[in-house]
DNA sequence: CGAGAGTCCTGAAGGC
DNA sequence: TGCCTTCAGGACTCTC
C-alpha cells in the first residue's frame, strides 16, 4: 500500500513523462472512487497543459494551466492504487479506472482495485482544498522537529503510534512506517503520547525521518499490488524489522515481535527492546 | 476540541 | 473444489 515513500517514488517516475505535457482526452471508466469523479472531471482536464507535478502528505498535486484557466489534479493512490504509463491503445483491466491521454501519445493509467483513492479537480491557481488546508508538517522538513512533537503532545492522551499516524500532526506516517519508526526510536507504541520526554520525542522524530529517507532510497516498499511508476515493484518491507513479523525474533534483541490492535490498526513491537 | 468508532472496497487467506 | 467468512488498510466522517 503506498505510503509516503511510494508516493514521492511514483511523483518522481511521473514527472519527466508528464512535465509540459498537454492532456489530450481523459477517460473514466469508473467514477466511484473514494470520492465518485466528478462529472465534468474529463472536460475540465481536457486541454490543459501540466506544469509540475508535487506532492503534499501522500496527496500528488497535478499544476496545470489553459490559456486563461489554471487548476490543479489532486490524486491520492489510497491503499491499493497506481499511477503508471502506458500505451493508451493497452487493453484497459479491470481495475483500470481512468486514463489522462497526453499530446506525445502516452497515458497516465490509474489503476485502483479497492477504489480507496482519489481524483479530484481544483479550479484555480491555489492549492487550498478542503482536504489540504489542515495537513500536519512534511515529516521530511526543517519544520518537524523533536520539540514540534513535544509540543504538539503534551495535551493528547493517544497512544504514541496513533499520534504519528495523524496526518494533522505529521504526513505520510501510514501503519507500517509507524511500526518501523517505533522500533527504531525504541519507544513502545502504547505509551500515551503526552507523556514522552522531549529527548524520546527527539528521537522518535530523527527515526521517523530515518525510516522515511532508507524507504524513498530504497524506492518505496510495496505488499500485494503496488507498483511505482515504472512498473518496478519495490522491496523495502523485506527489511522491515517489525512489521508483518509476530512471533518471529527481534532484529535488535533476544525479545520476541509482538502484535496489538491500536485504533483498529495492527501495530508491531518488541516488547523488550521498545519501552 | 479530542477520542473512538464507522465507513468505503476487494483480494487474500482460512475454515468447512 | 468451492463457497462463505473474516480481515486488512488510508483517512475521512460521524458520534459522543
Amino acid at each position: 500500500m503506498p505510503e509516503l515513500p511510494e508516493v514521492e517514488t511514483t511523483r518522481l517516475g511521473l514527472l519527466p513523462a508528464v512535465c509540459g505535457q498537454r492532456i489530450e482526452h481523459v477517460i473514466v471508466r469508473e467514477s466511484r472512487l473514494r470520492w465518485p469523479v466528478p462529472e465534468d472531471f474529463a472536460l475540465k482536464l481536457s486541454g490543459m497543459t501540466i506544469d509540475n507535478l508535487s506532492r503534499r502528505g501522500k496527496y500528488l498535486l497535478w499544476h496545470c494551466h489553459e490559456r486563461r484557466r489554471d487548476g490543479i489534479l489532486l490524486s491520492h493512490l489510497g491503499m491499493s492504487g497506481a499511477l503508471s504509463c502506458t500505451n493508451p491503445l493497452t487493453a484497459p483491466g479491470k481495475h483500470d479506472h481512468i486514463d489522462i491521454v497526453l499530446h506525445n501519445g502516452t497515458a497516465i493509467r490509474y489503476t485502483d482495485p479497492r477504489r480507496f483513492g482519489a481524483m479530484l479537480w481544483i479550479d484555480g491557481k491555489a492549492a487550498q482544498h478542503p482536504l489540504l488546508d489542515k495537513l500536519g508538517l512534511e515529516p521530511l522538513s526543517e519544520a518537524f522537529s523533536g520539540t514540534y512533537l513535544y509540543a504538539q503532545s503534551r495535551t493528547r492522551r493517544v497512544s504514541v503510534k496513533e499520534f504519528i499516524m495523524n496526518g494533522q500532526v505529521v504526513v505520510g506516517v501510514g501503519n507500517i512506517y509507524a511500526s518501523e519508526s517505533l522500533h527504531l526510536a525504541g519507544i513502545n507504541p502504547t505509551l500515551p503520547v503526552g507523556r514522552l520526554s522531549r529527548a524520546r520525542c527527539q528521537r522518535l522524530c530523527d527515526a521517523i525521518r530515518t525510516t522515511l529517507q532508507a524507504a524513498l532510497n530504497a524506492g518505496g516498499s510495496t505488499l500485494r499490488n503496488y507498483v511505482n511508476a515504472d512498473g518496478a515493484p519495490g522491496w523495502f518491507q523485506l527489511s522491515a524489522q517489525v512489521y508483518d513479523r509476530a512471533g518471529e525474533a527481534c532484529r535488535r534483541c533476544e525479545g520476541t515481535v509482538r502484535m496489538v490492535t491500536q485504533g483498529q490498526r495492527s501495530t508491531f513491537f518488541c516488547p523488550r527492546c521498545q519501552r
